[in-house]
DNA sequence: CAATCGCTTCACT
DNA sequence: CTAACGAGTGAAGCGATTG
């Protein structure tokens, strides 16, 4: 199975120089920050020219200005970068292939028992349709399943196109570190180093029953993986497993009039998307971050379906009366899942 | 024993 | 100076429970 695989490169900062090209050129960063602390944040984004500062996503903001002085920012606009994504989408499944989206600027597509040369000729075709059409610079993999195309596709950024047929992987994943595969993030990646297994050679050499001992499920995948076997394959998408909306605050201990107000603002915005959407759900979760950054999340299963507002709200607010009141609350959350589509076609309970 | 529940952990951008 | 820095969105996994 030949699997095109598509990443556009540094995705929310290019959406803003493309609608603010003087942005170009300089190092900026799209990061999250909280209105009443200005650059609080983190970097969600940034271009290449900030990249060569040695700044990168999750990066605290004020870490980012030490290593670039004037560093430009821009608040994160997700509804813009939806549409272009949804322009991506319609052009990309165009071509007729099974395509999954995996996030908001990563597609995969499965081009079935087509040959290397005929994929490479679509795939160039659709890396230049992408940046005649939408104006925009992206990365495509080709490889002999998912994984292994979306790994090499982070291997020819940026503005890259690159194809590793299946005799060539076992080369390809032989220079990889572990947490060159998707699904191996900080986490795992140390606890795998602190066995020795730093690098994919190493991990295809372990044992397979003492990796699913130690990782459970993952275990099974990362070892798959590491043998250049595949095991995810390119599934349309069905629709949102769940929605939800956190913000960082700062509520003093037992403030239940601030907490209340944060629940109400959040459950409102994801009523707002749960009809967007038109979805119902079954599940009410929240989740509290305190000031210690320990997260306790609460939730309860309705006996129905619901895309009631009142529903969402009233259930949040019953479950923020769980919150530890001699504690300093840091983050909040709302989030609604179990859904399924009103209209029609079902989606996934 | 399979589905569901409540909760935690993790990976990204 | 191993302390301080720390957003938002979403899925997956896991142990317990239930029918």
């Amino acid at each position: 199975m030949v699997v095109i695989y598509i990443d556009m490169d540094y995705f929310f900062a290019a959406c803003e120089e493309l609608r603010h090209p003087e942005l170009a050129g300089k190092p900026f960063v799209v990061g999250t920050s909280p209105p009443e602390h200005r650059m609080r944040g983190v970097v969600q984004t940034c271009n290449y020219e900030a990249r060569k500062y040695g700044i990168h996503s999750a990066m605290p903001m004020t870490e980012a200005l030490k290593l670039c002085k004037d560093l430009g920012y821009v608040p994160p606009d997700d509804a813009y970068y939806e549409g272009i994504s949804a322009k991506l989408s319609a052009l990309v499944r165009s071509r007729g292939y099974a395509t999954e989206s995996d996030s908001i600027d990563e597609f995969a597509v499965d081009v079935g028992d087509m040959g290397y040369p005929e994929a490479t000729k679509l795939a160039g075709s659709i890396k230049a349709e992408v940046r005649s059409s939408i104006g925009l610079p992206c990365t495509i993999g080709i490889s002999s399943g998912k994984t292994f195309a979306k790994m090499v596709c982070d291997s020819a950024k940026p503005d890259g196109l690159r194809v590793v047929p299946e005799p060539e992987l076992s080369g390809f994943l032989a220079g990889k570190s572990v947490d060159d595969i998707p699904g191996i993030g900080r986490k795992l990646s140390e606890k795998l180093a602190s066995m020795g297994l730093d690098t994919v050679d190493k991990l295809a050499r372990a044992s397979a029953t003492m990796l699913v001992g130690e990782f459970g499920e993952v275990g099974t995948y990362m070892h798959m993986i590491a043998n250049g076997r595949e095991t995810e394959r390119v599934v349309e998408n069905t629709g949102a497993l769940s929605i939800g909306r956190e913000r960082a605050v700062r509520i003093n201990a037992g403030d239940a009039v601030a907490l209340r107000n944060t629940i109400t603002d959040l459950s409102g915005q994801v009523s707002g998307e749960v009809t967007r959407q038109g979805v119902l759900f079954k599940t009410v979760t929240i989740k509290v971050r305190y000031g210690d950054f320990t997260v306790r999340t609460k939730s309860i299963s309705l006996n129905h379906y619901t895309d009631s507002a009142a529903v969402v709200l009233d259930t949040a607010v019953e479950l923020s009366l769980g919150v530890d009141p001699t504690k300093a609350v840091n983050k909040l959350g709302v989030r609604v899942s179990s859904l399924v589509s009103m209209k029609g076609q079902k989606k996934l309970f």
